[in-house]
DNA sequence: CGGTGAGTTGAAAGCAATCAAATGGCGTGG
DNA sequence: CCACGCCATTTGATTGCTTTCAACTCACCG
């Protein structure tokens, strides 16, 4: 709770000049990684700062997409949902992570999936034309974009083997390992125990199952003694070979 | 590196100066649709035909990647394999499709997944150095390559909410739109006959079921007069609003 | 101290997987 | 031209994993 403090100021005042992209928490990671010092003034002048609290959400399916974002701090999910109530979660995004449907293509296109923030999340928003342009003079800003965009159709293949031939003790196993993999990633270092980012239900949702199934197979691993838990997010990891194991292939 | 001439690069027979890309059954279509006459002729510098049969491999799991691919005719799969014998087909490639794993980074990278012909296969073949050069000497050429990733990771999204949340019956009326639109671009017109370029083993590694489910669901939609068969491939739309009804949202 | 919502646990039902056998298409060879 | 064998597909019977329905626990908060 106290390293949230600057987030805190970050909300009061959202101007970007008061808070440049110089000293900004992803300054040297994702997208803005690729960019020299000359080059980030650029986008500072075009970018804005936005807060959203856990269950918010940035853009809903449908929309017509606006601006594109970074996240700087927190967790947000892309949600696909159909009226029956049933939803996927398809894909994750944190710290560094960059968010928008489209970037070069200069038209307007519907947004494919809602973007919820599952944690207090921290954003810099960027107008949809303004970077679109910033992207055809920067190669770099768009090669790096390039690259990210295949990292996360990676990802997405990998989570529809999970989702096609996993059980639910190999998807459990298998989120719990990614999660742990991403917190590290946000600068967490190589903790053993943190809170994780979703309630049963996001989990659920994420990998195809009921929120029933995941708390058993959670309590399963628990007495299994590949983790310990604190209450309901707080995990310990106490078997890593165990839980890799588990996750199949 | 010392980059060598165009005309040194005549050593395959089946190279491409004997069927230049102006000619290309996709010479408008895909990435190439983002480069001029004049850029086309850099390409055909460095092409080379090839032809697949069904069941051969261009790539496998694995494996370092060496080249890039063009599709000019034919099906290919992408699948990822665990050793227990699960396996999942996480794309199908059609024409004017394009094949490589992480293009503009300019490092080498092990192919995520194998890529296998599932009919006879056309490629266009481009060596990954020359074919980065070009990606950066001709920005359309990779503004073209991120939006058909983007494409991509749309499409795998889409899937994901299949394997995650879909009905086996749901799966496969998704799975015979989701063909019969990409054999539509594919240049064979808007018919309502074709012959499925799958079998049942991979039907059910695309959408996550066994053969035995697929082909009783395919059997209900017959028995159901919302398709008509002609062996086990040839299939026949007979009531398309039906179909999209049963492939849920 | 009760209320609420998230999470856990139990019992029963359902849907797809598995096991098993029959059918059909197709190329080969008699 | 037909018989045979092989392989893909279909169909049937049973199993079993996950879902569904339901009740209970726990933490948090007014």
């Amino acid at each position: 709770m106290v390293e949230r403090s600057r987030a805190a100021m970050g909300v009061t005042v959202t101007n970007a000049m008061t808070q440049a992209c110089a000293g900004c928490a992803v300054r040297h990671a994702g997208l803005c990684s690729a960019l020299s010092s000359d080059e980030i003034a650029d986008l500072t002048a075009i970018a804005r700062r936005k807060h959203l609290s856990p269950g918010q959400s940035l853009v809903l399916e449908g929309d017509t997409a606006r601006e594109f974002a970074n996240i700087t701090d927190g967790v947000a999910k892309l949600v696909r949902g159909a009226e029956d109530g049933r939803s996927q979660i398809v894909g994750l995004l944190f710290q560094s992570d960059f968010i928008g449907a489209a970037p070069g293509t200069g038209q307007a296109q519907t947004e494919p999936h809602s973007i919820v923030a599952v944690t207090e999340l921290e954003l810099c928003l960027f107008p949809r034309q303004r970077f679109d342009t910033l992207l055809h003079r920067y190669p770099t800003l768009e090669n790096k974009l390039l690259q990210q965009t295949l990292d996360e159709l990676q990802l997405a293949r990998d989570w529809m083997v999970l989702l096609g031939r996993k059980t639910a003790e190999e998807r459990v196993a298998t989120f719990l390992l990614h999660v742990a993999q991403k917190m590290r990633n946000s600068g967490c270092g190589p903790l053993d125990t943190f809170d994780l980012p979703l309630g049963r239900a996001d989990i659920a949702d994420y990998i195809g199952l009921t929120i029933e199934t995941v708390s058993r197979q959670i309590s399963k691993l628990r007495k299994a003694g590949i983790i310990a838990l604190d209450g309901a997010k707080s995990v310990t990891y106490v078997d890593y070979e165990g839980l890799k194991e588990r996750a199949g292939f």
